[in-house]
DNA sequence: GCCTGATTTTACATTTCTTTAACAGTTTCC
DNA sequence: GGAAACTGTTAAAGAAATGTAAAATCAGGC
């Protein structure tokens, strides 16, 4: 059902761990230490990671803050399993970046549980080449873009413009970010051009067109 | 930051909670059994629900079948909060349907941390660095001010301003000080100018407006 | 080169925010 | 207690940012 990273010192946890998640019928691969599991990254791309946060060499919180750095891999969840137990553990684990925290020794049942959980919720934010807000759908692999299931004609910069919105609703952008976004960091335009493809885009969009707001001061969003 | 439905039949616990997640900057509302819950649901929309599990009359489990059903609500993320800690219960719990499982006693500190992450995985939206004092939250990279969890409309100026002042908590600036970091170091302004945006501050945080004060002959500070 | 459509700039109307000024109310200190 | 100094508030003037149409420029195809 998913690909599984599991990062665990303990060889007795490390096994009984991939027996059960093997079992329920995910692909696991375990790795000792965090050093080893960086290299594994990149060639296995888990749809989620268990990690274990007292590591021999790099730190279990260290290797999660490399990783929710990371482009690549920063969307994937994370589930910490660790000995400590303590209010303030478990809220640092937390604000670092995992998405829960199991303290040991736990169930397997309820690992199992969570990962279900966890994989639904993190599956369900991609579904497909659609994105879309309100009554706008982008087809980002296709460059097409409709408004209420009718598709509307964009030039490039208006599609780019209207991607990064739909991609990031409620994201306030700047001007600059939105030059250096869609018209790239050595754009040498004037920020008013911003302005003017809103402008159309809005035009273009019609009613729902109404969904990009200015912040007076500040630039743009959809909301 | 967030819409958050509490149903809870113990009145202790649904206070404390109340008044801490409240305190962290949401708006909470809080009810005592199922049936009501329902009720509420179609007018408040919230963004999370803290459900007990055993409740009189109509029962947790049952109640997050009915809003796993249905469309409207079936996408808003619940945390079960019980007194029950079997693994058959907690795994119960979280087959159908919950995003997460606590159990009775827990750290309030811990179930705010629950709350922010899964928010953060059920809006696209990065829900920001917040930082907030009392009823007061600031999103600085989404420019966007809240008391107790509903989003006001500042002016550049005031969002500056309120920024300040919730990272330096009960720092006291002078209006000279203010006028530098917010204005700038060459702005060529009146130091009464300060005193009218800290009025028209004051005034659209409401009730939590009081916690900006005057210091008489210096200046202003929160507290 | 010319044409077409996209992009950028410009200009002006409009909206919104900021500052000032005036006055009321409050505090401080003799 | 009362004058002086300070703060709160409001409204209006002033400044700045935004919306938009239209003109100018650019890029690519023919």
């Amino acid at each position: 059902m998913a690909k599984i990273l599991l990062v665990e010192d303990e060889e007795a946890l490390r096994e009984i761990v991939t027996f059960n998640v093997q079992n329920a019928g995910h692909t696991i691969v375990g790795t000792e230490n965090a050093n080893d599991a960086l290299m594994i990254l990149e060639d296995f791309l888990p749809d989620l990671i268990l990690l274990d946060i007292m590591l021999p060499g790099l730190k279990g919180d260290q290797f999660l803050s490399l990783i929710r750095a990371n482009n690549k891999f920063g969307q994937i969840p994370v589930i910490i399993i660790s000995a400590k137990s303590r209010e303030e553990d478990i809220v640092a684990g937390l604000e670092a970046g995992a998405d829960d925290y199991l303290t040991k020794p736990f169930s397997m049942k309820v690992l199992l549980a969570k990962i279900l959980v966890i994989l639904k919720r993190s599956r369900s934010e991609d579904p497909g080449d659609f994105i879309s807000y309100d009554q706008i759908a982008v087809d980002e692999t296709n460059h097409k873009a409709f408004v209420a299931g009718q598709e509307i004609a964009l030039t490039n910069k208006e599609f780019a413009l209207l991607l990064l919105f739909v991609r990031n609703p409620r994201r306030v952008f700047t001007r600059n970010q939105l030059l250096n976004t869609v018209w790239g960091y050595d754009a040498d335009v004037y920020t008013r051009t911003v302005d003017s493809h809103i402008s159309t885009l809005r035009k273009k969009l019609g009613e729902a067109g109404q969904v990009i707001r200015s912040i007076a001061k500040i630039g743009y969003k959809v909301e």
